[in-house]
DNA sequence: TCCGGTCGTGAGAGCGCTTTCACGGCGACA
DNA sequence: TGTCGCCGTGAAAGCGCTCTCACGACCGGA
C-alpha cells in the first residue's frame, strides 16, 4: 500500500469505551438500552458514541445474538412479473409499512427458476435472515422444502401447495370467486366463462374452484368451453379472453381471476365490438388500483391485503421469538361492485 | 423449556473437523478452496461437510473477512412507482443476470421518504453490505450524502445532481432526447412539444435539455405552452398531456421523456380525437416492452440498459476490491423507429 | 456494629470463522 | 549422508460483540 488512504475502519467497543471511561460492557449496555447503566456514565457513553460517530458492527452482533434484525420476502417469480404487477407493489408497501417501527429490516429476493432458488436457500441457510415471507408459490417449487429443511421461521402467503403442515396467511380465494360468480349469475348472466390463474399456483386453483361451486349452486352445467387459462399478466388475459371468445362467442360474463388480467380481458372484449356491462359483465379479482380508474370501473373481488401482511408479519416475528406453533390465517374477501359487472 | 424441540443448531467447523479427523483450519482451506490441501484431506472434510450438511456461518466469516459478499440496490422511490416502471423491473433483471455466476447476492431496498432512508443507511452502516448500487436519485435525496459518509463503495445509476465526484453509470440523455426531438423535426413537425420526467431527477432535467438543444440547432424557437412536467407514471404522462392539448391544441408532436407517460398521452391523445402519427407524432424513451406492443408501436430511444448495469456491476466490484478510482462512464442511446412517429 | 441485599460495573469467556506462524516430514541436491 | 527448502498441517490469536458472573460500594434493618 502505498498510500493511506483506504476506508477508514469504523470504531468500535472499545474505543468507545476507552473514550467514556467505562467498559465495553457498560458501553454495550447503553447502546442496547439496558436500564441498568448510571444515568452520569450514560452521557458519557452517549457523547462518546456521538464524538466517535460508532455504529455498532451487526456482525459481530449477530454472530453471538443469533439474529440480524432482518426478514426476506422471497418471490418465486421472475422479476419481469414481480415489477408488472401491482399486488406485489401493495405487499411490499404494507410489508414495509408494518415494519415500519420495528427495527427489523425488509430484503427483497426474487427467484424464479432451480438455480435462483438455491442460491436464495444458501443465503438463508447461511444465516442472513431471521425469517422468511414466501409469496407466489408454483407447484414445482423446491423453495418450501429448502427452507423448511433450513428450520428458518417462515410463513406463506397463500395455502401451500402439498398441504405441508407450514404457517400461512391466505384469503378466501374460493370464497371470493363464489361471491363474483353468484353477483354474475344472479343479475341473469347464464354463460359465465372464466379466464383462470395458472393452475400451478393455489391462487388459481381456489379461485376456479370457487367459479365451479358458485356454478353447481345455481344448477348451471359447467361447460369447458368457457373456462381458459391465464397467467395473471395482461397480456396473459388477453389472450386466454380471445380464445374463449372464439370456442364461446355467445358468453355473456366473464370471471377473470385478476385485475391485470381483466384489463387485458377488457381490451380483446372491446376489439371484438362487444360492450361492458352491456354484452358481457366482468368481475375480476383483487381490486388493484386500475380497476377503480379503468373504463369502466371494474367489479372486483378485494382482498384485506394490509390485514394479511401484518398478519403475515405477527406470525413471522412470533416464529422469530420462538413460538412454534403452525398458525394459519384465512381472511375474508368482499365483492366491490363497479360498473363492469 | 419443556420439549427440546427448537431449532437444530446447525453444525459448525469444529464439528466438520472432528468428524473428518483434521484441524478446524484445514476445513476452513477446503471450504474456501485452498490449494495446499492433500487431496486425501480434502476428500474426508468433504465427506463430513456433505454428512453434517455443513454451511458456514455468514456472521462468522463476515466478522473477519469483512465482506460480506452482498450488495444492496436501492432505489429512491416509492414501491408504487418501484413496481409500475419496467425500467426497475429490466435493471434488476440485468443485475441478478450479471451476478448470477458471481457469488455476489443482491438485495433490494426501496427507500422513498427521510424516515426510510435513513434506515437504509443505518442498514448500510452496519455493515450488511459490500456496496450498493443507487438509483432514481430526486435532488432532495439524502441517500448520496449518507452513503458517502458511511464509506460504503458505491455507484449512482445516473450523473450526480450536484456535481460531487463519485462513480456513476449513466446514458446519454441529452444526447438521446436531441436525437428524438430531431427525428420530429427532420419529419416536418413544427410544433413539438414535450413530457419532461421530474424536474428534480437527472434524467428528467438532461432530457428536457437535449429537446432544447434540439430545437435550437433546427432554429426553432421554445414556447413555455410546449412543455408540461410529468413524473414518469403513466398517469402523469396524461394528465401532462391533457395540459399540453388545452395550452398548445395546435401541437403536432410530443417528445415523451419515457415510455410509461408515452403510453398515458397516446391515451389522452386518441380520446381527443387526434390520430397518432397523422395528427400527432410521438416519441418516447426507454424502449419499455410495452412501447413494441403497444398501437401503434412506439418510436423511442433505447437505452443499453444491459451493458449499463453489467458496467456498474464492475465498477462497484472493483470499488469492494479497493480501488479507489472515481470512475465515470457513460453509454450512447440509439433511437428505435417504429410507428408512432 | 454487623450482615444481607441492591445496584452499577468490569473482567472474561465465547460466538464461528480466517489466517498467521511454526513445525515436522520429505525429496532434491551436493 | 547432511542440509536446504518446500509443503501440508495444526495451534492459536483475534474479528467486535454480548452476557454471565463476581465484586465492591452502599444502604437499611437488626
Amino acid at each position: 500500500m502505498t498510500t493511506l488512504a483506504g476506508r477508514a475502519s469504523s470504531p468500535t467497543l472499545d474505543e468507545v469505551a476507552e473514550l467514556a471511561g467505562v467498559s465495553r460492557a457498560t458501553v454495550s449496555r447503553v447502546v442496547n438500552g439496558s436500564p441498568k447503566v448510571r444515568p452520569e456514565a450514560r452521557r458519557a457513553v452517549e457523547a462518546a458514541v456521538a464524538e466517535l460517530r460508532y455504529v455498532p458492527n451487526r456482525m459481530a452482533r449477530s454472530l453471538v445474538t443469533r439474529r440480524t434484525d432482518t426478514i426476506a420476502l422471497v418471490l418465486s417469480e421472475s422479476d419481469t412479473q414481480v415489477f408488472s404487477d401491482p399486488f406485489f407493489a401493495r405487499v411490499v408497501r404494507e410489508l414495509s409499512a408494518a415494519l415500519a417501527d420495528t427495527e427489523m429490516n425488509l430484503v427483497l429476493l426474487a427467484a424464479r427458476g432451480e438455480r435462483e432458488q438455491e442460491k436464495v436457500g444458501r443465503y438463508v441457510r447461511q444465516g442472513h435472515v431471521d425469517g422468511v415471507i414466501l409469496m407466489s408459490l408454483h407447484s414445482q417449487d423446491t423453495l418450501p422444502r429448502i427452507l423448511a429443511e433450513a428450520q428458518v421461521p417462515l410463513v406463506l402467503s397463500g395455502r401451500p401447495l402439498d398441504g405441508h403442515p407450514v404457517c400461512y396467511v391466505d384469503a378466501d380465494n374460493a370464497g371470493g370467486a363464489r361471491a363474483a360468480t353468484a353477483h354474475l349469475l344472479v343479475a341473469g348472466r347464464r354463460r359465465v366463462a372464466t379466464v383462470t390463474g395458472p393452475r400451478d399456483m393455489i391462487g388459481g386453483i381456489d379461485r376456479y374452484a370457487g367459479y365451479r361451486t358458485a356454478l353447481r349452486d345455481a344448477g348451471v352445467a359447467e361447460d369447458p368451453a368457457l373456462v381458459a387459462e391465464g397467467d395473471f399478466t395482461e397480456a396473459g388475459g388477453a389472450a386466454a379472453m380471445t380464445a374463449l371468445l372464439e370456442r364461446a362467442p355467445d358468453l355473456d360474463a366473464v370471471f377473470v381471476a385478476s385485475d391485470p388480467m381483466e384489463v387485458g380481458a377488457l381490451r380483446v372484449l372491446r376489439a371484438s365490438g362487444r360492450s361492458v356491462p352491456g354484452d358481457v359483465a366482468v368481475v375480476g379479482f383483487d381490486d388493484a388500483p386500475v380497476a377503480a380508474t379503468s373504463d369502466p370501473p371494474l367489479t372486483t373481488v378485494a382482498q384485506p391485503l394490509g390485514e394479511m401482511t401484518s398478519l403475515m408479519t405477527e406470525l413471522l416475528l412470533r416464529q422469530v421469538e420462538g413460538d412454534d406453533e403452525v398458525r394459519v390465517r384465512v381472511c375474508p374477501t368482499r365483492l366491490v361492485v363497479r360498473e363492469s359487472a
